[in-house]
DNA sequence: CTAGTTCTTGTAACCGGTTACGGAAGCTGT
DNA sequence: ACAGCTTCCGTAACCGGTTACAAGAACTAG
């Protein structure tokens, strides 16, 4: 049979559907013995209200889009998590929409949500700002997150600078200063600053020492791959500082096997990284998608403070690869 | 400024509603120089169609509600992506929500999805007969996964059977015989599926010996303390199988700790595990998410295969923790 | 020249809700 | 008895699309 709608328990209960609908949202409004009624009709029935028509209607839907790179582990489920948090406390769904490569199948799938959700989260590190503009072009609220400078959209990214800050001053306090730097992938907006942030960092606390950076794709292969380079090259360095996790712990594999002891430390603090020992910043990815959806919300109930740039900081987690002792 | 609706784009380009329509679902039938003039109004308007009004009309929203437990780590992600990419190669889109212990409010966040999606895959390995059918009592079509056998519904669950045995039977080959099993909470289905494996297993290689179960909750803390007990209780076994990777780690830990060296597995076979070289059994999240999705699409297209229970084998990775050597 | 066919387009009903507006009934006060 | 106010409820328009049906135009065949 196919599922009840508001005219069949109207019917039923011989009122108007508007009776039905007021009874749904403001029972006070309609008297006592004909709601009573109504609610039996619709128990009888198993009538349950439909979403789509709903937000038709009322032009709010109560659910957010997300958009999010094909990310990894842990990444995925805690950010997913933070938000969901958020909007289920706030009586929000989500709408999630993974997206690939393509920045034009991207703005599809955001297309695509036109009128199925309120607002929208959209993360795209990799994304230039051409790209980025056509995708969140609508007229739908946009809250950024890890995204460059984005068109007027209120917009939440890692403090990057602050960690890498941070880490460097703490490799400094052991004594390094010939620290070498991994980076992640060309374009993508967190590899480029913590490269930035690396460089001024090594300006400030070795500035006769001129930094090396060996390019990486984030990928625990790449990782090791920059250490072998780094021996093969007989590359004098106290430290390596990979741009993510995944990078150190293949340059941790490495350096163990050529039974070097070195300094190390990655970015994120995956969980691998707490098991291993790995000296990293923790970005609570939780943190950020409860933020970002609590933004989104303040948004969506009209009071629209400006967008602005909102950091969260990384905290340095210290542990045995700093090689202290 | 307000977004452009379809009226607004045939007035523009002085048609009907419907040749816009047309022009958009089925640009054959209509005539080559009509539908110039309503793509280019299209440009001009930036329209862009409003999913939810379609899918009103149609009866066809082209999403998939998905209801996942509260999953951690890897699992989540791996799931949603298999299920994604599954989704967007036939043009689907994933409606998430995440299902918090209650299952009142499971249900709730279930009916608020009747209207918005085509079909439902739901995963709730702590549910309940009544509990379960209360949830997926709807009219829509509904694939589930590691749930208690479902009301008629498509059913999709780890050959955990399958997995103990081959551990089971790998320990035996090691010449194990005393094994310890160290069991996942009350209720779940894929815990007590182990336990019940792990007994008929035991009664196959070991007869005589009478298995011992200490309970758990698959967190890491209970599995170092039924390592703890064991050793207090001076109870004597040759190895270990935990219900999941995390109790193993956390066993690995404390018979570290203790200078204990006995066979270990888990199982999931999590990141971790790889990397500390626990024995597991390999669960292709990916995989089951992927086969969930296609196999509610198929349902959705209208063939209907009458529904079954899907068996996912896992696969046993033997590693360091095995002990052999 | 007329009837029949095909192609293209417009009209209007419909999907399942919400809600502005107005009417009927019941109460109050004079 | 009657005007004026409330309270409760029904009618019907509307949200933004799709599509069955019909009508007009152009073309073919007899």
């Amino acid at each position: 049979m196919a599922d009840a709608t508001i005219r069949d328990v109207a019917r039923r209960a011989d009122v108007s559907v508007a009776s039905v609908s007021r009874t749904l949202n403001a029972p006070a409004s309609v008297q006592e013995a004909t709601r009573a009624r109504i609610l039996t009709a619709i128990a009888e029935l198993g009538y349950v209200p439909h979403a789509g028509a709903r937000s038709l209607s009322t032009r709010l839907s109560h659910a957010i889009g997300v958009v999010l790179p094909d990310l990894h582990g842990e990444f995925f489920s805690e950010l997913v998590r933070g938000m969901d948090r958020a909007a289920s406390a706030q009586g929000y769904q989500l709408f999630l929409s993974t997206m690939h490569a393509d920045a034009a199948l991207a703005a599809q799938a955001i297309r695509a949500m036109r009128g199925r959700v309120d607002g929208l989260i959209v993360m795209a590190p990799q994304l230039g700002p051409a790209d980025l503009a056509v995708m969140v072009s609508g007229s739908l609220p946009t809250v950024l997150i890890n995204s460059i400078d984005g068109a007027g959209r209120h917009l939440l990214r890692i403090d990057n600078r602050h960690g890498v800050d941070a880490l460097i001053d703490h490799f400094a306090a052991l004594g390094r200063r010939r620290i070498v730097h991994i980076g992640g992938p060309a374009g993508n907006i967190d590899a480029t600053e913590r490269a930035d942030a690396y460089r001024a960092a090594m300006a400030r606390i070795a500035p006769d020492w001129s930094p090396i950076i060996i390019d990486g794709d984030f990928s625990e292969e790449a990782g090791a791959a920059a250490v072998a380079r780094l021996i093969a090259d007989k590359t004098p360095f106290d430290a390596i500082f990979a741009a993510n996790d995944m990078m150190a712990l293949g340059a941790l594999q490495a350096l163990r096997n050529a039974n070097l002891f070195k300094s190390l430390a990655g970015f994120d603090d995956i969980p691998l990284a707490r098991y291993l020992g790995l000296t990293t910043l923790t970005v609570r990815m939780d943190e950020l998608g409860e933020r970002a959806v609590m933004r989104l919300i303040v948004e969506l109930k009209g009071q629209s403070p400006p967008p602005q740039i909102e950091l969260v900081k990384p905290l340095l987690a210290i542990r045995a690869t700093s090689g202290a002792e």
